[in-house]
DNA sequence: TCAATAAGTTGCCCTATGCGCAACAAAACT
DNA sequence: AGTTTTGTTGCGCATAGGGCAACTTATTGA
């Protein structure tokens, strides 16, 4: 079993270039390798002269739009349609089961993009409309990213009621909190009087692509209740996996 | 200027994978890279080992998902986003001149999913909602994929009305028309007695990545404000690219 | 501002790499 | 069944390419 030593060593320079996603420096890409500064830039040349990679003006190297338009990004549209499409019968039987609206949202540019919902019958109701953007650190669906996909809120926390966390070490707490627990929730953090409980979906690879979640008015939902919603989304969520 | 040749291939064999998109005989590669098959072997063998290929049971090699995932499957969520953010004055701008509703969309496995609209303020009125799908070959914002994207109308034509283009050929030579005049047309394909225009909005490399148009009742577009309707469409596709 | 230091590129030599030939094995076709 | 075509393995020789060192070009520090 003999393989192209030269070759491997490209490829693995690949790999490091897109996991690392941003411009590296040869030295470092040669002892990641650990080879000679020279045999690294006869690799890093080659990568780039066929268009896998690609060189800066700070002489660092990077891997190629080719490479890095695949990985992030968010998913692909075809993929979200595909998933709706799928997952649209839970939402249906979230709603008919609990009586509240409930919605689908992927991840863009550190938003959630509502993406498919199902209303609720009931006269009082929350309405997130398709096509509508979201933060990421006050809707349940926004922290299920945080916590079960690789989204991060780096920005600041802007509040929104009374209820928001602002401070990023109390969001990483409830972040941790939720992993734990299974599911995110949102205590009236994004609107005052509308609690959410949302759980993620992941992709055959084990890859989060989106997130569904039941919001109701608080009125309606007390903190049994709200356990019970939270329960129920993470066992439609773990049912397809 | 010296290049590594075992890697110069490699790469070379995986453009070539990812260009054919379908699982290549040994021997078609080989001739293919000018080499003889143990090399190629060797190159293959390396390309999986790496994860750059994988090797079916017909013993063919393709590209691995890694690369695939990349090339087709349409925008990303953070692109049509982005696309949205930047064009919804041109939306507006749209209804607000012609008082009719206009729609952006995307494609997704070869369907148009409406991403965005300005509904008109007028009582009878065409609304396509946001998150909904739509077919290709009838419908002005699916003709302009066809006319300026890479999309291809691949199944059945189903009719929705009397005037659905239900032959490949005559769809074949509508988009041709298309594309020579800078806008799609649906005259009542899709919906009896609603017209649409819809022209391309392109991303910074030239890729079309979605289709904007102006959808209303054809008791209010008669020929001549059709045809005006297309050519206000093409000048505000133009307009920002 | 100019040393001093570190990073990146080029030239060269020698050997391990990897290319091609040919035999072998496994499908595909008849 | 035999025949042809395609894919894999073994092997030896040539050369591709790995490593050393000198050189060139940035970056740091005073």
């Amino acid at each position: 079993m003999r393989l192209l030593q030269s070759l491997s060593r490209g490829l693995q320079t690949l790999d490091y270039l897109v996991e690392q996603a941003k411009p590296l420096r040869l030295t470092d890409i040669a002892s990641y390798l650990g080879v000679d500064k020279s045999n690294a830039t006869h690799i890093l040349r080659t990568l780039v002269a066929c268009g896998y990679a690609t060189q800066g003006t700070d002489r660092r190297y990077a891997a190629s739009e080719k490479m890095t338009s695949s990985q992030g990004s968010g998913p692909t549209a075809e993929a979200i349609v595909a998933t709706r499409q799928q997952w649209q019968p839970v939402l249906k039987q979230l709603t008919r089961e609990t009586g509240e609206c409930s919605h689908m949202a992927v991840l863009a540019s550190s938003q959630v993009w509502y993406v498919d919902k199902i209303d609720s019958e009931l006269p009082l109701k929350v309405d997130h409309p398709i096509g509508s953007l979201g933060p990421l650190h006050c809707t349940a669906l926004g922290k299920a990213f945080l916590a079960f996909g690789d989204a991060e809120a780096k920005q600041e926390l802007k509040q929104f009621t009374p209820a928001t966390l602002t401070d990023h070490k109390a969001l990483a707490a409830e972040i941790s909190k939720s992993r734990d627990r299974g599911y995110a929730i949102d205590d009236e953090e994004f609107t005052s009087g509308i609690r959410c409980v949302a759980g993620p979906v992941f992709d055959e690879h084990g890859v989060m692509i989106a997130a569904i979640g039941v919001s109701g008015p608080t009125v309606r939902i007390n903190d049994k209740r709200f356990e019970e919603l939270g329960a129920l989304v993470e066992k439609m969520c773990f049912m397809r996996e």
